[in-house]
RNA sequence: UCCUCGGUAGCUCAAUGGUAGAGCAUCCGGCUGUUAACCGGAGGGUUGCAAGUUCGAGUCUUGCCCGAGGAGCCA
């Protein structure tokens, strides 16, 4: 019968077939210590000369690092071995003897591995990483779905940018010029029309020259957004949204964040409420260690960092000056030099995980804002629309999920949280 | 685009301006409970590229290429 590895433990004492590709292999004189993965885990299998036919200790022998194979044996308990159980084997087939694999199970450097993603993904850690990703977009989608929200996904190829200045790929559209979608939200304001509360999750494509540990090209982003919700509410959204995935990881995920060596004590600190500051506030905490920071400058990576380890939870920074943030930022009725929105810092350093607010709902003063920024009004018609058939008081968020993944898995660069990351200039493999 | 650091064996790294080395991987041999096993042996190099200084350059100088980290911008 053929079992997954992660199940074996249910299975002692009988006679099964594992299959997968060799990790390592060790060896004291007649006796073969063979470790197989499957994906799910990894198990030990033991050989000795004598116990079969030559041909099982022969092929035990020879199988050379990531080769496939089918296993057959005994699952035995014996706390030996990795894991408590191991399979005393009785049968080996190779299906392919795989030869001089590029990645020994040592330290690499990631000039070396990047390019070698394809079989890098094989490896413990990177596995884990993967595990932890499908685990949380699971429970990014529960929570919402949970409320009642509408997963409305908004395209890809979008005539126009959102904010009109960052950098866009574009892509022929039979002649005509569109580009990729960097972000779903304008989309999000139409849809909340029909269904009251929606969210997408998609990728978005940036083409800015960004080379650091928290910009990818290609990433995803979970964007929620929400008819008749105001400022507060959307930090009370975010608040428990990032309270339950973590908590659902934490239920769910011990084994690989055991495997990332990830402080969990770290994570169960991330409870409700978080901290709450003005942008204002910010200001002050920020000026003791930057003494060039002035009121009014947008947060640069050192300043969020700044932000960032001065409390153990995420913290949200409301009320930006309207000048740093997207021309649909509403503006705050008791000071117009401030727009209602809000990041969401993460800990230990991580910076910016989520960005937010509550949008302009007027017509007029929407329509200022686009023709200020010199925004092509056309491509804006229908947004305008918005405003101008029931409009109403309407907030939402955007969610970096690479950057939430690196913070949960506690790793520093972004490019490992994705399959296959695409970068400034990099998109092999 | 800018700043900083780096490029030596398949990989990870060492080497006062004076014969280019180790560990891992590979191959051969040994060991009946290994835990990145261990022990013995072997093969493996245009020191990123080009020029220069020097009796002599992996090492010093200049230019170029490639990579990493960071900045700006952002999620």
């Amino acid at each position: 019968m053929h079992v997954y590895i992660e199940d074996i433990g249910k299975h002692e004492g009988e006679e099964i077939t594992v299959k997968g590709w060799l990790y390592n292999k060790r060896s004291s004189g007649k006796v073969r210590f063979v470790l197989i993965r499957d994906g799910t885990g990894i198990v030990q299998s033991v050989v000795a000369k004598g116990d079969n036919d030559d041909k099982t200790f022969d092929a035990a022998d020879r199988i050379s690092q990531e080769s496939s194979i089918i296993l057959r044996g005994t699952v035995r308990k014996d706390e030996r071995a990795p894991g408590g159980y191991e399979i005393v084997a009785t049968d080996i087939e190779v299906l392919q003897l795989a030869q001089d694999y590029p990645i020994t199970p040592k330290e690499h450097s990631i000039e070396y591995l990047l390019p070698l993603r394809h079989l890098w993904l094989r490896s413990k850690k990177q596995n884990a990483i993967l595990r932890i990703r499908h685990e949380l977009i699971k429970a990014c989608r529960d929570f919402f779905d949970n409320r009642g929200f509408i997963n409305t996904d908004t395209p890809i190829l979008t005539p126009a940018s959102v904010e009109g200045t960052t950098t866009l790929f574009p892509v022929d559209y039979y002649g005509d010029k569109v580009y990729l979608a960097q972000s779903g939200q304008l989309y999000n304001e139409a849809t909340i029309g029909a269904l009251g509360k929606v969210y997408c999750f998609g990728p978005t494509f940036r083409a800015e020259k960004s080379k650091t540990r928290r910009h990818l090209t290609e990433f995803w982003m979970l964007e929620p957004e929400v008819a008749f919700l105001d400022l507060d509410g959307v930090m009370d959204l975010a608040e428990d949204m990032t309270v339950f995935i973590v908590e659902q990881i934490l239920n769910k995920k011990m084994t690989e964040l055991e495997t990332l060596e990830r402080d969990i004590t770290k994570l169960k600190k991330v409870k409700k409420p978080f901290p709450r500051i003005t942008y204002k506030e910010a200001v002050t905490i920020i000026q003791e260690k930057c003494k060039d920071f002035k009121y009014g400058d947008d947060f640069g990576a050192p300043h969020e960092t700044v932000i960032s380890e001065s409390h153990e939870k995420p913290v949200f920074v409301h009320h930006f000056p309207a000048g740093v943030k997207a021309f649909y930022m509403k503006r705050d009725p008791g000071d117009d030099s401030l727009s209602l929105s809000v990041d969401m810092i993460g800990p230990e350093g991580i910076g910016e995980l989520m960005g937010g607010g509550q949008r302009e709902d007027d017509y007029d003063t929407l329509l200022k804002r686009i023709k200020e920024r010199k925004l092509p009004e056309d491509a804006y018609q229908w947004y305008l629309d918005l405003r101008k058939y029931g409009t109403c008081p309407h907030s939402g968020f955007g969610l970096g999920i690479e950057r939430t993944i690196a913070w949960i898995c506690g790793i520093n660069h972004v490019r490992e949280t994705i399959a296959f990351p695409r970068m400034l200039e990099k998109v092999y493999p």
